[in-house]
DNA sequence: GTTGAGCGTT
């Protein structure tokens, strides 16, 4: 009886999404139901979470089955401390298909479904929609994560309280990349070859970081012949420094090699 | 292991 919204949405004909804000990224629908539960009937929790790494977005959705009961919760819960956060309860401004409802009640959910077509209207691509925005806002937090927060500390709160007016694009410069998929991917390959890591100055001669090497190419004789003629700077000192320096016996360098 | 603006799924 804890699985909510694991079923998809059951039934939100008559209900109000609260949404709660500012919960911890553990908190889950089983310790925000007896909390909710408690100021009314919930029908419905459902708590976004990330699909690649299946953790909670900080945000959770609460349906009442009265709107006396949600607003009741939203006064009493709001501003409560969970988990050692402040929560903030609050009615949904947007339904789950992105449009804008009263006070938190969904006025229709599938008016397509309701009788004969009589919207012309074709049904714009949520799906699509929901999931570009999601990944962009997602890879914006992460990206920014405590770097700023060391920075701002406690200013950062009333900076973005001002600044937080959605009108304002917070896209500053994310780059046409879809996602951070291909970002970081690119740049992990980038890094393999010129060290982009700042902790990384050491030269290391291991390029392979992968165990899985192949022998044949690896023992293959290109491969060493390449190595040979393509040595490191220091190899490619002089003969003189490099035997003086390697081997003090010229003749032990020959036979070595 | 981390994070912190905001509005949702089988």
């Amino acid at each position: 009886m804890s699985h909510f919204g694991r079923s998809g949405p059951p039934d939100i004909r008559d209900t109000y999404s609260l949404l709660v804000l500012n919960i911890t990224f553990r908190t889950t629908a089983d310790d925000l139901f007896p909390l909710f539960d408690k100021y009314g009937k919930v029908v419905d929790i459902f708590i976004p979470r990330d699909r690649r790494t299946g953790d909670s977005r900080g945000f959770a959705f609460v349906r009442y089955k009265y709107a006396d009961e949600a607003q009741k919760a939203v006064e009493k819960l709001d501003g409560r401390t969970v988990d050692g956060r402040e929560i903030m309860v609050q009615f949904a401004k947007y339904g789950p298909n992105a449009e804008p409802i009263h006070k938190g009640r969904i006025i229709e959910i599938f008016p397509k479904t309701r009788g004969r077509s009589r919207s012309r209207s074709p049904r714009p691509r949520y799906r699509d929609d929901y999931r570009d925005r999601d990944y962009r806002r997602r890879s914006r937090s992460r990206s920014r994560g405590r770097y700023d927060r060391d920075r701002y500390r406690g200013k950062e709160r009333d900076y973005r309280r001002r600044s937080k007016s959605r009108s304002g694009s917070p896209d500053y410069h994310r780059g046409r990349g879809r996602g951070r998929y291909d970002d970081e991917h690119r740049r992990s390959r980038s890094r393999s070859f010129e060290s982009a890591s700042p902790v990384r100055r050491s030269p290391s001669p291991r390029r392979s970081p992968s165990p899985r090497r192949t022998p044949s190419r690896d023992e293959s004789p290109e491969r060493r012949s390449r190595d040979e003629r393509s040595p490191s700077p220091r190899s490619v000192s002089p003969r003189g420094q490099r035997v003086g320096s390697r081997s003090p016996s010229p003749r032990n360098s020959d036979a070595e090699e």
